[in-house]
RNA sequence: UGGGCUAUCGCCAAGCGGUAAGGCACAGCACUUUGACUGCUGCAUUCGCUGGUUCGAAUCCAGCUAGCCCAGCCA
């Protein structure tokens, strides 16, 4: 029943150690990221890690924007990131940072490198420091600008920060290693000159530090001991090991990598979500089909479910794409004793019960959810004429088909045995509307006389319930033919979004936006927080419901 | 012979020299006021490959193979 996983994953081993051996005191990690776009189900994994970590370990968790580059950078994305790491659960308590807030401390630091001898400004332009920089075999040689004087680099850096240059014209450097085999190495830039708005520091600068001067001094200045990031920046692990190294910080963090969170079947790629949204194939960077957080969250998905599938996936070094039936399953498992039952028609066929008093209406009491009586009770309408899903009558059934069927006795759930009686068809010999028999002996579901029935079936009052729009979402990717096609473009399947006009509980009209219910035998729903009105919500549907029964072949 | 990283069931993932955890998926049975849920059962003689060390190797060593990342004044 518990999925606790008893075995620590591979980070929370090194920080044994170091806790251990007296290389740290506390814990201290951070999210950091550049607020250039949309969270995905990726992010929350380092989200829920970093402070799942902070709290194991009774440490801290920082919120911090890495804020270095005013060309990507928005307010907007700013303020969504917040709202999804909240609704996460994560807790940054007062420590909300900007990288920006840091500017000041990372020109003293370059100041610093300058008068060590370890950085300096560089004339190159952008195609000639590509050109000197070598390749992956190759070593690359030193700038003609490389070895000017403290003083000049000084004077050079100063005239940058002042607006004497323009974008492009000068840099500064770290003065490493040009032949080093890891590019990283070979004298990266640090500092570059971009006359641009940012949207917290405003016009106040015009030089940006580079990511990898500006990380790990961000790190170092809030006191972070692991700084965990993903596989792509173990390459620069010695540069940010260089960076706290020469500028001298005392207690330096440590950066840790794992592995992305991938997903089978789900489109992650940012320029694949903008063409999309772009098309209007998808109604938003929240459409239900896509796994950024907003849209997970529109889905119906939980904070407690990422949680849960975070967790189930494990943390490790070893790319992986994980199944997405592991993210269903978590949603299926955290709502399933938690959200009422709630029974809907999602295909409707009439159900008349000939021997049932005309006008007579009766409300019925039904548990909200069998397994968990703490959900409690609430009145459905039943009548005369009820709506049953389609599927749950065969005028011809195969074997071991239990529903209804002429001459075949089934309950109606939490209501009365019914008995099929007749049939009418239209002209095109579809059926159209069953007739049958109650037992008034039945009430609630159970026989007196202690006869069972093989099938229960779910109905609505065809008088009382009420129709209302559901979605039905699948995978916006064709799982059959893969991701992609040949020519590189998504492989789109079609049936990614099905709409129908459901009969359900007059009860449902109340769902607020994200409200979530298990529609019996049809799977998981949410009220849609864009679309909904009051007293007209619209419902998505989360996950469908497993079902092995499948209809033998003719 | 550029550097770095990774490789354990269809998918994740434990394992850290003592003889392959767990979850998802899948299959079967039982139970059931829906065939869901729940419960039970099954599901790697084998750990990318080949050698070696050892009484003993997924774990150590050597060699190979495959995949991912790096040549932004992005992060």
């Amino acid at each position: 029943m518990e999925n606790e996983t008893v075995s620590k994953n591979f980070i929370e081993q090194i920080i044994d150690k170091d806790l251990a051996e007296g290389v740290y005191d506390t814990v201290h990690t951070r999210f950091p990221p550049e607020p250039n776009g949309y969270l995905h189900i990726g992010h929350a994994k380092s989200i829920l890690l970093n402070y799942g970590l902070a709290q194991k370990y009774h440490g801290k968790f920082n919120m911090r924007f890495d804020d270095t580059n005013p060309t990507k950078e928005k307010v907007e994305f700013v303020e969504s990131i917040k709202e999804d790491i909240k609704w996460l659960g994560a807790d940054w308590e007062d420590r909300l940072y900007f990288a920006s807030d840091y500017f000041d401390q990372m020109y003293e630091g370059a100041l610093q490198l300058i008068r060590k001898g370890k950085a300096y400004v560089d004339d190159l332009n952008a195609e000639q420091i590509r050109e000197y920089r070598g390749t992956l075999t190759e070593p690359g040689k030193e700038s003609p600008y490389r070895n000017r004087s403290v003083e000049e680099n000084l004077k050079l850096f100063q005239e940058m920060k002042d607006g004497k240059y323009a974008d492009g014209e000068k840099v500064l450097r770290a003065k490493i290693d040009m032949a080093s085999p890891n590019m990283n190495m070979r004298d990266p830039v640090i500092y570059r000159v971009a006359h641009m708005t940012h949207h917290n520091t405003g016009d106040k600068w015009c030089i940006y530090p580079m990511y990898d001067f500006a990380h790990p001094i961000e790190d170092a200045i809030e006191g972070i001991s692991h700084s965990i990031c993903t596989l792509e920046f173990e390459d620069h692990r010695p540069l940010y090991d260089w960076v706290v190294r020469e500028l001298e910080y005392p207690h330096p963090p440590k950066q840790i990598e794992f592995a992305k969170l991938y997903l089978t079947n789900v489109v992650t790629g940012k320029r694949y979500i903008k063409k999309l949204v772009e098309e209007g194939i998808v109604d938003g960077w929240d459409d239900p089909r896509l796994v950024s957080i907003a849209a997970l969250r529109r889905r119906g998905f939980t904070p407690e479910s990422i949680k849960m599938f975070v967790d189930l996936c494990g943390v490790s070094k070893a790319n992986s794409s994980v199944d997405y039936a592991m993210l269903e399953y978590c949603i299926r498992e955290d709502l399933k004793m938690k959200r009422p039952r709630m029974m809907a028609v999602l295909d409707p066929i009439k159900l008349v019960i000939d021997n049932y008093p005309k006008d007579q209406i009766e409300y019925l009491d039904v548990a909200n959810n069998l397994e968990n009586e703490s959900l409690g009770h609430r009145k459905v309408p039943f009548g005369k004429e009820l709506y049953i899903e389609r599927e749950d009558f065969m005028e011809v059934p195969p074997r071991k088909y239990f529903r209804l069927f002429p001459g075949n006795e089934v309950r109606l759930m939490h209501a009365y045995f019914v008995k099929c009686e007749s049939f009418v068809k239209d002209e095109n010999g579809n059926v159209i509307e069953v007739h049958c028999t109650y037992d008034p002996e039945t009430k609630g579901g159970n026989a007196p006389d202690g006869r069972k029935v093989k099938g229960t079936i779910h109905w609505v009052s065809a008088e009382e319930g009420k129709t209302v729009k559901v979605r039905l979402y699948e995978n916006i990717i064709d799982e059959e033919k893969g991701v992609y096609n040949e020519d590189g473009s998504l492989n789109l399947n079609p049936n990614s979004l099905r709409e129908v006009t459901a009969v359900v509980e007059p009860e449902l009209m109340e769902a607020k936006a994200y409200d979530s219910f298990q529609f019996v035998r049809n799977g998981y729903f949410c009220a849609d927080a864009k679309d909904s009105t009051e007293g007209e919500p619209v419902f998505n549907r989360i996950v469908s419901l497993k079902s092995s029964f499948k209809l033998p072949k003719a």
